[in-house]
DNA sequence: GACTCACTACTCGGATACCTTCTGTCCGAGTTACTAAGG
DNA sequence: CCTTAGTAACTCGGACAGAAGGTATCCGAGTAGTGAGTC
């Protein structure tokens, strides 16, 4: 039960990605966060695919966002990356072996399923309830109203 | 992801293990269910390192429960089979890179490290809600109260 | 008949292969900006 | 000076290996019941 790691990455690409107007490439994402652009590259089309960000090709090309950064919530990208599959898979155990539970009674999910997702939707709704322009607000608050506006510039203007 | 697959087993045997007073051997538990038994044995004994069931060895052993099915959470066997790692592992990527931000500012957890967090805790309270004795009631509900008497005395009895 | 002892069968426990999934990488297709020549 | 065609560089996109963790399995260590033998 371990989370995908890029998600990470995409979360914190989507957050920097609210400083610019211009598209970013992908390079310049993966020089910011020090980490391999080829495995970056990977992430940010599953973003692309699940309609996140918009991909601009060609000389100047990148990325950019394709909504308000309210409108995209943190469930949105885990979504994107990790895939919409539930955490629990329900095998129905319930109905093999000797004393197996006739159909007629399984009309309902078994309860062991029921209470595994309840949890997997509890989960969901928390990333439901955050959207990347409160991580914005966040980021505002700790480190100050200085530092976002400071990342916007290098992305733009590629001053090291 | 994706939840161990053997959670779903552990609380199956913990269900049925509530029906019995005896010890029943891993190949009985393993023969109900319809699954391998060798697969099975590795998380019952995860289960017993995490105190949930104990073991009896020798002739007529087998396992059986340490304590009530309502003193028993589905967090506690979800986290005696998977671990209790929390699914969001923060690389700090925050604190790399050219505009790395600088260790003063790290006293907190990064915004997006904290809303994965949440996230995770909202899990967790969600199965830490339902107990294994929750899971029986809700047996009953579905299949009559006929249904767990059965199996237990299949287990006791053997009669197939 | 009761006790003791050794044996046997059964149990759990950890160490061992196999396979799916995640991680990381590469090269090719497509698009845009730029350049230079011609009208 | 304006237009236009060509070029070249830069971008994303999907296809390709390597590593890690989950899945499935096996055999060894330990224990309790059982039976025979003995007093």
């Amino acid at each position: 039960m371990k989370l995908n790691g890029g998600v990470e990455w995409a979360l914190h690409c989507c957050v920097v990605l609210t400083t610019v107007q211009t598209p970013v490439p992908m390079t310049q994402l993966a020089e910011l966060h020090d980490v391999s652009s080829s495995y970056l590259a990977k992430q940010l089309q599953a973003l692309s695919r699940a309609g996140i960000i918009h991909a601009v090709q060609g000389h100047a090309g990148g990325y950019l966002l394709t909504r308000p950064a309210k409108d995209i919530t943190v469930l949105d990208v885990v979504e994107a990356i990790d895939g919409k599959d539930s955490t629990f898979v329900c095998t129905e155990i319930r109905q093999r072996g000797p004393l197996a539970t006739p159909p007629q009674d399984c009309k309902k999910a078994c309860p062991v399923a029921r209470a595994m997702i309840r949890a997997d939707h509890a989960w969901r709704e928390a990333l439901r309830a955050t959207t990347i322009a409160d991580l914005v607000a966040d980021v505002r608050r700790d480190s100050g109203p200085a530092a976002l506006p400071r990342v916007g510039a290098w992305l733009a203007g590629d001053e090291t």
